[in-house]
DNA sequence: CAGTGGTCTAGACCACTCG
DNA sequence: GAGTGGTCTAGACCACTGT
C-alpha cells in the first residue's frame, strides 16, 4: 500500500526503538541500506530523509548519520483536534456548548477566512472538558462553506474536524500562533481558576490541501492543562518568534 | 555557491512575492519549470519541495501546486538567538546579569545536558531586553564541554549562540517545550510587572549537528512581549500537544 | 586518501485530478 | 484521456569527514 520509502522509513523508526540503532551511534551509508533493502540509493534517501523530518535522526555531508533518539509521534490530525488528542491519551474528552450562531462575517473574520464581510460564517463558543473537568475555552469561526455541515452534527462531543475530513473537508495546514494572557472573569468562573491565571492561548488556523480555510480557532488553556512541544532544525524551521506589540491583532502567516 | 535548486527556490519565493503568481493561484507545472530552468525534473523537485516545507505552496498528486501564499522567513538561527532576534526586527537587544557560576551537574540538568552527575555544568540567570526595557528572564544551563568559552564572553551583550557558532559549537536543532506560568514575586519585579502576571515560558534543548546538548535553557517572557509562530501540514509536523501534570517537570523529546 | 552524503541527470511507470 | 505529481532506477560527479 505505502510507498517502499516509507515501509523502510517505518522499519527504521522501528529498528531505533528497539534499541538496534542506538542513541549517538551512526546509521549504516546509504549504500548499505540501499543493497539490505534492495532499493537505490535514491529511495534510501526518501526514507532516511522522512526520519531526518522527524529530528530522530540527523545528517552531515561526508559523515554518516547519526541516531539522535526516538520521537514521540504526533499525528497532523491529533494536533488539530481536542477530541483525538484527548482519547489519544486515554482521556474523555466533552464539550459544553455556550452558544453557536449564524451571522455575517465581520472585517476581522472575513480575513482570517478568506471570506467576502458580510457572507455567513458560523461562530462557536464551547467549553471543552477532559473527564468532565473544564480545562480549554474555545471560540471557533468557520466559513458558510461548511456551517450547514457543522449545524447538523451534535456538538457535544465528538471532534468536528474528524466529521468535516469524512465530509471531505481534509484539513491539511495548520497555522499557529502562542501566547500567554490573563483570564478574563468570565473565563476565569468558566475555567474554574482565578480571574487573572494565566492561560495559553492558541489560535490557529486550518485549511484545506488547496489552502482554502475551513476553521479558525481560539483556544484558551488553563496553564496547568497542556504543555505544546516544537521541533525545529537548521534544515528544517517552522517556528518563528513575533514581537507582541506588532501582532497582538495580526493575521497569522496565510490569515 | 548554493546548490542549482536551492537558486530556484529562492527565484520561486521572489517571485510569490512580487505577486507574480497570486496567492490561490497554480505554480507552473514541473516540467514547464524544468525547461524554464534548464535543470532536470529531478532538481525541480527540490526546489518546490523547499517551498511546500515553508508552507508557502501545497502539493496535491494529480494537480498543479497551489500557491498559497507568502511566509515570513525566520531563520533558525533567529529562532534560538535573543539577539538575533531582536537585531532583525530593529531592537536593541541587552542583558543584565544576575548570576554565573560553575557548579556540579544535579540530576535534572545532567539529564537534560546529557553530562554525568557531578560533571561541571554553568549556570547563567540574566534579565534580557529590548531597548533597554526588561521582556524576558532567562536561566541558561550549558555543558562543561563549552563553559570556559561562556566565561570568557561579554555576557552583557551579543549572542552567546553566536560567539558559540564561530568557535566551532554550531546548535542545529531545538526542542521547545512551551506553556504559561504565574509571574513569582521575584520574577515580576525583575520583569516590571505584578506578581501573578501571565508569563510564556519556551524551556528549550539546543544541540549539535550530532545531537550533543549545548545548551538548555528556561525563557520567561513578559505576555505582552512575544508570540510564538508555528506551522505545520499533513506532511510535516513537528508539533505536539501534551498534558500539564505529566510532563511540566519532565524531559523534552531527546532530553 | 577512502568513504559518505549532497546534487544532478534522464528516463520509466504509476496514481491521481480534472475537464 | 491528457496532464501532472509521486515513486523508483542507475549512474555520475562533487564536497566534505575522518583517519
Amino acid at each position: 500500500m505505502a510507498a517502499r520509502y516509507q515501509q523502510i522509513a517505518q522499519e527504521l523508526r522501528e529498528a531505533i526503538r528497539q534499541g538496534e540503532y542506538a542513541i549517538g551511534t551512526l546509521l549504516p551509508s546509504e549504500g548499505e541500506l540501499a543493497a539490505r533493502y534492495a532499493v537505490s540509493r535514491g529511495t534510501v534517501r526518501q526514507a532516511v530523509a522522512a526520519l531526518e523530518q522527524d529530528g530522530s535522526v540527523a545528517a552531515r555531508q561526508g559523515a554518516r548519520r547519526v541516531v539522535l533518539g526516538e520521537v514521540p509521534t504526533h499525528s497532523f490530525a491529533e494536533m488539530q483536534s481536542f477530541s483525538m488528542w484527548a482519547t489519544s491519551r486515554g482521556h474523555r474528552p466533552g464539550a459544553d456548548v455556550l452558544s453557536v450562531e449564524v451571522g455575517a462575517a465581520r472585517q476581522e473574520e472575513a480575513d482570517r477566512l478568506r471570506v467576502n464581510v458580510g457572507e455567513d460564517v458560523l461562530r462557536l463558543q464551547r467549553v471543552r472538558t477532559l473527564d468532565d473537568e473544564p480545562v480549554m475555552l474555545e471560540r471557533s469561526f468557520f466559513p458558510g462553506l461548511v456551517a450547514e455541515h457543522i449545524l447538523a452534527m451534535d456538538l457535544t462531543m465528538g471532534s468536528i474536524t474528524e466529521q468535516l475530513t469524512a465530509l471531505g473537508f481534509v484539513h491539511a495546514h495548520g497555522d499557529h500562533l502562542i501566547d500567554a494572557v490573563s483570564a478574563t472573569t468570565l473565563e476565569a468562573r468558566l475555567l474554574g481558576v482565578r480571574r487573572g491565571s494565566p492561560l495559553l492561548r492558541q489560535r490557529w488556523l486550518a485549511s484545506s490541501p488547496t489552502g482554502q480555510p475551513l476553521a479558525w480557532s481560539e483556544d484558551s488553556y488553563r496553564h496547568d492543562a497542556v504543555i505544546i512541544s516544537v521541533r525545529n532544525s537548521m534544515s528544517a524551521n517552522t517556528l518563528a518568534r513575533l514581537s507582541g506589540r506588532d501582532t497582538t491583532s495580526g493575521s497569522p502567516a496565510r490569515g
